[in-house]
DNA sequence: AATTGTAGTTAACCCAATCTTAATCAAGCA
DNA sequence: TGCTTGATTAAGATTGGGTTAACTACAATT
């Protein structure tokens, strides 16, 4: 009656445990195995029963299971014990995972009910995956301490990953040192992969229009990042040469 | 253009603060009457830069406004300044608070981007009032009940750990001292690992936007903070200096 | 009221990382 | 070939951060 999905893909970051509880095997599966596309692990239960075992069962010894999970969907239609009832029931017990209610049941009244039986969240069916794991991932991120990007917002190029908040760069996997010119050239230079910039151009944008001097020294930039990016600086692959015109990524 | 909508009936318990932020005045001053009848503290604003201004502003003297509140009840069309961009940029600058956001937008496309861009929920037009509270109050519910797993009342970062509600420090086993100000800044670090900031990001957040003096006495306190946290405050593990831009821990 | 202690700010100094400049060399192109 | 543009390098100038100490403000204590 319990199952863990394993991750098809396994994600290097763990996204957290999640708890589908749903009776209807079909949209039980679909969203286990979303969600587990998605990097959550999976933990799926098709009645009110089998959650109330495992409030009782304890894997490593002390906390309960269900106190190791991140978040619950609970579908309220399940055979023997009702889902808002479960709902309650976990939330008198002091349980206090993050629970998404489904249902069926759209009236406002039965989305309030569901909210003030103790759940953080009710989505009506029909539901679109994306809907749900948006939501239930909004429920891990503020659970989760602290909270991590809401985007990924790290720029990639080819072997390349710049992270702007962090100020970090990985290059094949290894994180390299910047000054700080070079890293705001990179940076422009990888939010705009393709694009020619002109020397005065990327002194505009990163000495900024009070910059009088040379533009020539940043040639002398480039050639700093090329010592760092490139696996032979005189064959670059990532900063190139537009002859007359300026420099370009990729 | 802001707000305070005092209670009518002054509820014994203290139920949090919301800020709605919201064009149409009808709406806006619905919305407010209604939370305000549930016991909320209600600020409004009418266009998303009267937030921006909260985001610099600060009352009693350290955290700015946005700090204070429990919850931001946001409208996306919004003159001016967009409602996602808004709730990115709040995101981005590190706040945490709740947000749920309402639109007229109702696919769930707009709905996914909504939840992605960093809202706690999305509730499309119409709604009912009724719901709106619910879903607020378990907003707030969740932040009041903080899970002990998943949102611990301690912040960790390697062999420190900072407990923000006893104000106390540990680090390597033993507890530390750490005046006001080292511990504010310590506690900013702490709830966003690796995210480096700035000296002026962080007069703003641990000062506040009426500091008027010399960005270099960051410096001073991070100085002495690595004299408290590192093994060797010359080679620090904790509070590293990233060239340029500013400070990040880790 | 005087004293002591704590916290925060500012200024001064030093050093190393970084940036700019200039000079020379190499490559592309007519 | 000759001309132009970019690459490379090293020297010198500049900036930014580390560090310390003096100074101010304020609170607690005598």
């Amino acid at each position: 009656m319990l199952t863990l999905e394993p991750n098809k893909y396994q994600p290097q970051v763990k996204m957290g445990r999640v708890l589908v509880v749903e009776d209807e095997e079909l949209i039980r599966e679909t969203i286990a195995l979303t969600l587990s596309d998605e990097g959550f692990d999976v933990l799926t239960a098709a009645d009110g029963s089998s959650v109330l075992e495992l409030t009782r069962r304890c894997s490593t010894g002390g906390k309960s299971e269900i106190a190791q999970l991140d978040a619950i969907v609970l579908d309220l239609m399940l055979p023997y014990v009702n889902g808002l009832d479960l709902c309650r029931l976990l939330r008198h017990e002091g349980y206090t995972v993050p629970i998404l209610i489904l249902s069926a049941k759209s009236s406002e009244t039965d989305r309030v009910v569901g909210l003030e039986v103790g759940a953080d969240d009710y989505l009506t069916k029909p539901f679109g995956m994306r809907e749900l794991v948006a939501r239930v991932r909004a429920l891990l991120r503020r659970n989760r301490y602290p909270l991590p990007q809401t985007q990924p917002s790290v720029l990639k190029f080819k072997e390349v990953t710049l992270n702007p908040t962090e100020c970090r760069v990985i290059v094949r996997g290894e994180e390299i040192n910047l000054s700080p010119k070079e890293f705001r050239i990179l940076e422009l230079f990888m939010s705009h992969p393709r694009r020619v910039w002109s020397r005065d151009q990327l002194i505009e944008r990163v000495w900024g229009p009070d910059f009088m001097g040379d533009s020539k020294t940043v040639d002398v930039h480039i050639r700093w990042l090329r010592e760092k990016l490139e696996v032979d600086p005189s064959r670059p692959e990532y900063l190139l040469t537009v002859r007359g015109f300026g420099y370009r990524m990729g």
